[in-house]
DNA sequence: AAGCGGATGTCCT
DNA sequence: GGACATCCGCTTA
């Protein structure tokens, strides 16, 4: 079932946790979301802390927007904004449509590290500056709920510099496409969503 | 395992 | 003018 705007009215960590498992692909090409992590206008570590700029106003935009930015001059990175100011990272997915198209933009034919990273994923998925601001629910973009609840693994986010215990990133268990592994005591009970 | 260069936009002083 | 960023791939051990 496709994801609606309802799904991204909730608090942000819940969100993130729920897209552990979805299938998320751009003009056909991707899989499914195996990590990512909640980031909010209370996070010191978040984008949208210091109030909307011309940058992260995305951030600031309806349930469902998306707000790509560049990291560290080179990659870009993909959110799904969630209530005002609050966005869900995504950080790996298992490919699982358009592998060629997929190892053709990334230079590469290693599966496990086509999409283990948030520029890694956004290189192989075709996303840059272009997707910013645009609205989840429709094309290019398909993101499809789990029908099941996978189990879940749970963390502190990395590569932030603030706030770094906050156990806010969100891992499928035993997935071997992660972007770096969870420490094995973080796994998460979890009832769903 | 650990270090580091790459390359650029954003925001602060 | 400058610090630093939600990272990646390569190099050295």
């Amino acid at each position: 079932m496709d994801v609606t705007a309802e799904f991204f009215d909730r608090p942000v960590a819940e969100v993130a946790a729920s897209l552990i498992g979805a299938t998320f692909l751009v003009d056909g090409v991707g899989g499914v979301l195996v990590e990512t992590e909640a980031y909010d206008a209370t996070d010191a570590a978040s984008h949208s802390f210091n109030g909307e700029t011309a940058r992260n106003a995305a951030m600031f935009g309806p349930p469902g927007t998306v707000y790509v930015y560049r990291s560290y001059g080179i990659h870009w990175c993909i959110n799904f904004v969630c209530r005002r100011g609050a966005a869900v990272l995504i950080r790996a997915l298992e490919p699982t449509a358009g592998f060629d198209v997929m190892a053709e933009r990334r230079g590469i034919e290693n599966r496990r590290l086509l999409c283990s990273g948030p520029g890694r994923l956004t290189q192989a998925l075709g996303v840059d500056l272009g997707q910013n601001g645009r609205p989840i629910f429709g094309p290019p973009f398909e993101l499809r709920q789990s029908t099941s609840v996978p189990p879940l693994v749970v963390g502190p986010r990395i590569g932030i510099s603030r706030n770094q215990d906050a156990p806010w990133r969100f891992g499928l268990s035993g997935s071997q496409f992660l972007s770096k592994p969870f420490a094995r005591e973080q796994r998460l009970r979890q009832a769903a969503g």
